[in-house]
DNA sequence: ATTATCTATAGATCTATAGATAATGC
DNA sequence: ATTATCTATAGATCTATAGATAATGC
């Protein structure tokens, strides 16, 4: 790939993820970039092209991380999956909100999600193994009664608002970098010790 | 107020909460509103002043909501603060992503919402109570050590997100104004059990 | 020759205002 | 008289493309 084709995708990034689509323009673009607005739409035709080619890698990158890890019990295998969750969050903060906004202001989005998701037929096998172990271990009184969405709903939220909220929170509490970092750190730990007791696991 | 005045700002209301600051047009709000595009600058000079008048109202109605019931037990404090929490949101599901995206969006909004917290002295001494009475049940033993901002994060994001990520869940698994209702329902009692047992109440 | 880059511009917005006209209140 | 509403338009975008020029590869 061609440099200015690259230094092109990095400032759409970069600005797709900052300011959203709408608030994006090409001229912006190409500006970070360091070139010819032209060139912009030389490379990839159209904003939106362009734009989605970002939305879908993103939105890869999210997917790909939610592997279940099966030789692991099942507390070993929640406490992994809270883990490599937000490891990969740490790495790419903006993504969670990124997605979600456009996803919920731009409806015609969605099905960009669905076909990624139906292209990579593990997911729905990840997830009937997923609820098998959940009520293989109500069934051992393991932990309580709860359906499957609830205890993915339950994770997935206290994950992902960490970061959808984290600009706003290292804003108002005026936090440096050093300081957000452990406090990522430190909610996960919570959030673990939250979702556990919270399921009769220990 | 004038009955064009009061058409405009339902109209700037809805098309602001659904498709944002940027995405919202005074052309399309004059539209929606049956009148002049002209008369919305009339009526409110700036597209910002209007946006800004839509705004302060939203948080100003999630800011008189988080009130804490201090006659009640802790438990029953708690347990009021989720049904109440639930209830104002379940009336007014898009504002919490209104007020998270364009709070992130738009720094220069930030200090809009510091200004309508501090106008309202009473959330600083709410805050300073609800300390008070975790670390009174923490040295009680009723419930697990925890600091006040992570039981109050843990909360705050198990409710939220239900709210952000609706359109997305009701989206994809196509379901009905009923089903949505009792899916909410369903939600608010099941973060009550991960939230009371989580701590270690009951 | 082909590919990359630039200049220039068409055509479609969008915000905000000036100035004309219509409606309302005393 | 005052207030509300409309028409028209200035000026600032923004996307996308056409066509000229420069750089690169065989």
């Amino acid at each position: 790939m061609k440099k200015t084709e690259s230094d092109i995708l990095k400032a759409a990034e970069e600005l797709f993820l900052e300011k959203g689509y709408e608030a994006t323009s090409t001229t912006d673009i190409a500006k970070v970039a360091g070139c010819n607005q032209a060139l912009v739409h030389y490379y990839f035709r159209t904003k939106e092209k362009l734009f989605t080619k970002i939305f879908t890698e993103k939105f890869k990158i999210i997917l790909g991380s939610l592997k279940l890890e099966k030789d692991f019990d099942f507390r070993a295998s929640l406490n992994h999956f809270i883990d490599t969750y937000f490891e990969m969050l740490t790495h790419n903060r903006k993504i969670p909100f990124f997605l979600i906004n456009e996803l919920i202001m731009r409806e015609d989005r969605r099905p960009i999600i669905r076909a990624a998701i139906s292209q990579e037929m593990s997911y729905l096998q990840y997830y009937t193994e997923w609820d098998k172990m959940i009520k293989d271990e109500i069934s051992k009184g393991n932990i309580r009664q709860i359906e499957t969405m609830d205890l993915t709903l339950n994770v997935l939220s206290l994950i992902i608002f960490t970061f959808i909220s984290l600009p706003l929170y290292s804003d108002f509490f005026e936090k440096d970098e050093n300081e957000i970092s452990h406090y990522l750190q430190h909610r996960k730990e919570e959030v673990k010790k939250l979702v556990f007791q919270g399921i009769g696991l220990e």
